[in-house]
This record gives C-alpha cells, structure tokens and sequence, in this order.
RNA sequence: GCUGGCGUAGCUCAAUUGGCAGAGCAGCUGAUUUGUAAUCAGCAGGUUGUAGGUUCAAUUCCUAUCGCCAGCUCCA
C-alpha cells in the first residue's frame, strides 16, 4: 500500500511515534514493549482490533490486547475454532464449512458432513489440532474481491462459505490462511497457531444451516480454551459443579419430585419435595399478607368465551389445552389474570379500596414443545406466584417502587442478593395510546430510578399490552435465571371494562399491575436446588434432624428426644436401624439432612444429646432445651448457610 | 416440532462378532451392640420403555411408537 501521508501513532505509554515506510503492530511491539511480544495477541487501533502483522494505514491511537484481557478472549476463541476447523478438514476432507464463531463461554463450528461425529472421535479431533497447534502455523489475512472469492471457495467445495459471500454488500472480504486451510473470515486472529494453548472439545449437537430447521443439517462441534491452564481446569471444574448441582440429579437423590412418560412435562411433587413447596408458598404467602394483598384462587378450566375476550385465543391459543363440559368449549387456564378479572368485577369499587392487590397461588398449563422440556425449568404445568394490582393511573409509580421492594425482600431471604433488572418498552405491535405508553414507561422508569436501581434498556421489548421490569436472578454458579416480572397494562381493563368510582362519583378505568416475584414456584424450587446445592436451610431442609441411637438401648431415650421435637414442629427421624454410628451419620449426611442427635450412653444419662451439624461435625453437648433454642433461632431468622 | 444420542433391578452402571441378563449401592433376614462419613454373612430383586419384524436364537439387527438427554444464529 502507498502511503500517501506520514501516521502518526500514540502508544499507550503516552510516546507518540511517527511510522516510515511499512509498519505493522508487531513492529511497534518488537521495538517499544519486547517484553509483551509473547503474550499479545493483538493491537488495537483506534478502537479497532487488527491483527499484529496487519500493516497500520492510518493515524491514530493504538493500544496492544494482552492475552490475559477478557477482550481478548473473543478473537482467542475465534481463532481456537479455525484451528478446530482445520482439523476436522484434516480427518474429514469431505466436510463443509459452515460457521465458526466465539460464543459467551468458548466456540463452535458447524459442518456439513455425511459421516456423522460423536463424542467419541473429539480425542482425535484433538490431536489433529495439537499438531497444528505444535506446527506453529501463522495465520495470513488476504484481501479478495468478491468474485474471486466466490471462485476461490467453490473451487474449494465450500458452497456455504460461497452463500455467505454473497450476503455480503462489500466489495471486498478478507479470508485467512494458514497451511492450505482457508476460511472466510473478518478476523483478527491470534498471529499463530502455537497460541492456543490449553483447549478441550466439550460436545457435539446437530444445528441448522442459519438455525432454521428448513435448512441443511450440519453438526456442531463445541469447545472451550484457555491461554492458561488454570483457567482451562477451573472452566471444566466449574462445568463438573453444575453438573453436581443439576435439580433432575438432587431431586432424584433427596426423593423431591419425579417425572413421568404418563405426563411429560407435568411434575409429579414427592413428599420431601413438597415439603420445599409448601414451605417457599407460606413463606410468599405470609409475606403478601404483611404486604395488603388479599389472596384469591381462581378455577382451572373456564368457557372459552373469556379466552376469546381476553385475547388469549388470538395470542396464545397455540400454548393453551383445550377440553368440553357440556359440549360447550372450555380451556385449561395458561394465565391467571382473566379470572382474576372476574373476581374483580364482582363488586362494585371505589377509589378510596384503590390500591387492590389480589394474589393467586395460580395452576397454570402452558403447552411447550416436548424437545424444550427440561426438568423443573421448563415444564407444561406449574404454579405462578401472581398478583394485578388494580389502581389510578397516579398510583401506578407508589405501586411499582412497593412491588420492587417486595421483590428484593423474598430474594434476600432465599440468599440472591445479586440480581439484574430490565426494562421493557412499547414493541411495534402493540395497543393504547401513545400518552398512555409515554405515562406506563415513565412511571417504571422513575420507580427504577427512585430506588437507584441499575437497570437495562430493552427498548421495542414490552408486551404489547404494556411495558414491563424483568428480573434475572444471579444463582451462586453465577448464572442468571429469570424469574421476576412487573407488567403494566391497559389492554385487560380495557377488554373486560372493569371500573371503579371516582371521587368525581363517575366511572373510571382502572390500571392493572401483573407481577410475579417468584414466575413458577416450580422454576424456583429447580433454581434453589441447583443454588444451594441441595444442601437447604433449616427452614426448608426436607429432613431437619437425624436422631441417632449408638445402640439399641439408647433408643428409649432416642424416641423421648424425637417427640420432643416433633412437638416443636421439627421435621426429624430417628434411625434405629442396626448399624454402626459412623454409618448413620454418612447416611444422615448424603440425604443432607442439616443436624445429627447423636445418643449414646452419656446422653442417656445427662438427658442430653450430642449435636452434629451437617457438613460442620459435632457441636458438643447440648440439653433439650438448648436444642430448641438453637433449632428456634435458626428457624426464625430463615437463616442461609 | 427438527437433528443426533440414549432407554437393562428402586438408584448408578456391566453383558465379546446375536448364544442361559450381571455387579455395586439401596431393600429384606441373620450375626454383631457399636461414639461422629460405609461391620460381616445370606436372601430377594427383571416380559431389557412399548408394539411389531428378521432369526434355530434378539438387551444386541430392522420398523414404528413413547419417554429422557444434548443442541437447534451469541451470525464471515
């Protein structure tokens, strides 16, 4: 390239340098900062990334991305899916290319290839890239016009590298080249192959041309890597805890729920598991009674007359049961507010009941397709912990900034003090006047603001009833799971004509508020395995207490402590069966349960026991009575460990 | 829904190229009477998801079906 005007570059030392002649990062590096040449992997130029070995064209700011930067991330995995490709090239001639980017937590490509890849060939996928890796190949950027490239890579047999060069609008596309392997790519990359350090390959999945089923089928092949190799075993150790923490896994081993082919979908609640249901809805359901709502409970199947006025059928009717009474058409309830609705509009209200906040422990049935089904996070049935909260259109913000609140409250209490808040505005499609939308979205945006919330924008994202708040929960693996939801709307006051009378003695339309703290308690209770590892806190533990007699003559004793606490409402067990107490205790502890009463000759004869506490071991001696104290306390402050 | 994989005892998993379905844990019985994460021995446990087919013979091969698991644009 001529270079018509000299550059001039600022380094991030602050030295501004004038370059002569052909002049690449890599130069500048050799030069300024030797001691960075190993671990750079690419510069920046104004804000642009650039390979090292790119020729700088222009003036400007530059700055070197150092492998260990999190931005730098995105163009290693990048480059770690090229060198993937390569590969599968090597062992697969016939495969054809399909896409290969970085994705949040690693990479993928996608290939077009008859002979299908299991997980058992990923070792071999593996060592055909530590060759390449060991080769130190370097990775060469070319500038092609488009028609050469289109004829470069169907002479290359890469039809769909060929069909995305022609969704490109630029006259130019750039392809990277190493050891005959070619693909086309916007790059940067790594300078060389040798970078790639520590890599693994972590499963193969089919995928579509351009994720659409109507497309080819190609096979995806995922992997992970890592410029360091603590990173690369803390990243798979991670993998290995989430797997140990699965709900399916726990909820099969503490006995919590089951699931059957008679109801695919529909969870079957054990006795321990229902112990966590029952104990997470009182929980909600005292709070809401400190709160002001009234709780109301609505039936599951009504005509499907109110369907039709709710908007449902229009809307949701592909997710909806449907069954006859009479031969009169009735569906299964997938929302709980349409009947919710009729509750409301039984009686006549005023404005001075306003604000009314009507919760219902909702059985709802929402048809999912059965390959999304996954265990208690995606199910066909579960319970919302909803609420519409009917009020003035002035009472709206109030309202919100209590809900918000409300919500941070039970959060706290089950230990996610981490949670991250969107906030959805006016979609395309959607119903009521602008004014009205304008008033919706400023009364949750100045609630947000009011208490200081950090929140995101998700404009155009709203129902199109109404804008709302969303509420991710960050679980302690550091993964965000929706639940919460604070929903304005003005479309079901409007189609079920609810009113209240004003102070005018007129009629109005009232504003409703959907939310939900939990979503599915279902969902939760999945989430609130998964985070405490099945390991709960007293006031949810299934089990709380494990009395156990060292031998059968301090079983007398054993009994005397377990009616004990059963009359203080202790959920315990005593173990009589004939085995050693090291073995009760193992027991005790892989079932989870929180605290071990330890009985034996001393405790007899003290009238005491000898406390264990789960995954802690022995508290010492304590007498009945500071048993239940202790038990009391933990109790009572829901307390989290 | 689509693609691929899987379905064996309550649970976790075995079973050469098709050749008598097996182990550990849990359960039951007996011995042992135990002091802070597994005492020993014995017994029992199955229409191999379901329905067809091929075969002298099917857990194994084929077809259908049900369910489970993973994935199904985070775009060169």
């Amino acid at each position: 390239m001529v270079q018509s005007e000299k550059i001039c570059i600022k380094l991030p030392n602050g030295k501004e340098i004038v370059l002569t002649g052909s002049v690449s990062p890599d130069g500048i590096l050799q030069e300024h900062f030797p001691d960075k040449k190993n671990t750079c992997i690419a510069a920046v130029l104004n804000e642009k990334p650039i390979d090292l070995s790119r020729e700088i064209s222009e003036s400007g700011d530059l700055r070197f991305m150092d492998i260990q930067q999190p931005e730098a991330l995105d163009i290693f995995w990048h480059s770690s899916s090229h060198v993937m490709a390569q590969a599968v090239k090597n062992l697969y001639p016939d495969a054809q290319l399909g896409i290969g980017p970085s994705i949040s937590r690693g990479f993928y490509y996608d290939f077009k290839l008859d002979t299908p890849i299991t997980p058992d060939d990923l070792p071999r996928i593996e060592a055909a890239m530590q060759k390449i890796i060991d080769e130190n190949q370097v990775f060469e950027r070319q500038v092609l016009n488009r028609s050469d490239s289109i004829d470069v890579f169907k002479s290359r047999n890469e039809p769909f590298k060929v069909e995305l060069i022609q969704e490109i609008e630029d006259e130019q596309v750039t392809v990277y080249q190493n050891n005959g392997f070619m693909d086309l790519c916007r790059g940067p990359h790594v300078p060389s192959t040798k970078f790639i350090r520590y890599f693994k390959l972590t499963s193969v999945a089919g995928s579509y041309w351009h994720g659409d089923e109507r497309n080819a089928v190609m096979q995806r092949i995922y992997g992970i890597s890592f410029p360091d190799k603590k990173q690369l075993k803390n990243h798979l150790l991670q993998i290995e805890e989430a797997k140990k923490r699965d709900h399916r896994k726990i909820g099969k081993e503490l006995d919590l729920f089951s699931f059957h082919q008679e109801g695919p979908g529909f969870p079957f609640w054990h006795a321990h598991g229902m112990i966590l249901y029952n104990n997470v809805q009182r929980y909600l359901q005292k709070t809401l009674e400190i709160h002001g709502y009234q709780e109301i409970k609505t039936p599951l199947i009504l005509n499907e007359a109110l369907w039709h006025q709710s908007g449902h059928w229009d809307n949701y009717k592909e997710n909806m049961y449907f069954t006859s009474i009479d031969e009169q058409p009735f569906a299964v309830k997938p929302m709980n507010c349409p009947g919710g609705l009729l509750v409301f509009r039984n009686n006549l209200h005023s404005y001075k009941d306003f604000p009314i906040k009507m919760s219902e422990m909702g059985l709802v049935h929402r048809h999912e397709k059965s390959g999304v089904l996954h265990g208690l996070f995606r199910v066909r049935m579960f319970t919302q912990d909803d609420a519409h909260v009917f009020c003035t259109p002035e009472q709206i913000e109030t309202e919100v900034i209590q809900i918000i609140d409300l919500i941070d409250e039970v959060y706290s209490t089950f230990g996610f003090n981490d949670y991250e808040v969107e906030l959805s505005t006016k979609p395309l499609k959607s119903i009521g006047s602008d004014e009205m939308w304008q008033r919706a979205e400023a009364a949750l945006e100045n609630a947000l603001i009011k208490k200081q919330m950090k929140y995101q924008l998700n404009p155009g994202d709203g129902a199109f009833y109404g804008p709302k708040i969303d509420y991710h929960i960050r679980d302690s693996l550091d993964r965000l799971w929706q639940c919460g939801t604070i929903q304005l709307d003005f479309s079901m006051p409007e189609r079920f004509s609810l009113e209240y009378v004003g102070p005018d003695n007129s009629k109005h339309r009232p504003v409703m508020i959907h939310r939900a703290i939990l979503g599915s308690v279902e969902r939760f209770i999945g989430i609130l395995i998964e985070h405490y590892a099945g390991d709960f806190p007293l006031w949810l533990a299934p089990v709380q207490c494990a009395v156990l007699p060292i031998s059968e003559k301090h079983e007398s004793f054993a009994s005397t402590v377990l009616e004990l606490l059963r009359s203080q409402g202790i959920r315990c067990k005593v173990d009589n069966r004939n085995e050693k107490i090291g073995f009760k205790i193992r027991d005790a502890e892989t079932h989870r349960i929180n605290y071990m009463c330890i009985i034996g000759d001393r405790e007899v004869e003290e009238q005491s026991v000898s406390l264990r506490q789960r995954k802690k071991g022995n508290l010492g001696t304590f007498d009945t009575e500071a048993l239940i104290k202790r038990f009391m306390d933990e109790l009572d402050r829901r307390a989290n460990h």
